[in-house]
DNA sequence: CGCCTGACAGACT
DNA sequence: TAGTCTGCCAGGC
């Protein structure tokens, strides 16, 4: 884990990192979210940028984030959508019969509290 | 150091 | 509601 001071020095990926490291289980956010959660230093597509630079094996929960349309990642980052699928409803996401994610219920709201521990 | 690409979002049609 | 076009920016080469 990257402490808190560290992710200030650090480039962006580091702020991204920390965030959707953040994201509850059965919770999903939206490039977007993210990216105003650090004040806009970067753009929504920085973040997915950056998810798809990340490091796996960090418990970096990288299938939590969506689009916001709540599209899953597209087939060669996660080995196939059924894959990111399947971790997700394994968290209690449910799904659309479109194959998108059910964001209304599922859209992480309450992320204030995360940036006071950030 | 400059050019090309991209896990997106918003506005428009 | 969905498909298309455009905009901004950090990383990779």
């Amino acid at each position: 884990m990257l402490d808190k001071n560290e992710n200030q020095n650090s480039s962006l990926a580091a702020k991204v990192y920390e965030i959707v490291a953040r994201v509850p289980a059965g919770k999903v956010a939206t490039y977007g979210q993210i990216a105003e959660m650090m004040e806009i230093e970067l753009d929504a597509r920085d973040v997915g940028h950056v998810m798809h630079h990340a490091p796996a094996g960090r418990g970096l929960p990288c299938h939590r984030v969506v689009n916001k349309t709540g599209m899953l990642a597209p087939d060669y980052v996660f080995g196939g959508q059924e894959i990111q699928r399947s971790m997700l409803e394994a968290e209690g996401i449910t799904f659309l019969s479109d194959g998108r994610i059910q964001m209304e219920r599922h859209l992480w709201g309450d992320y204030e509290q995360l940036l006071l521990d950030l």
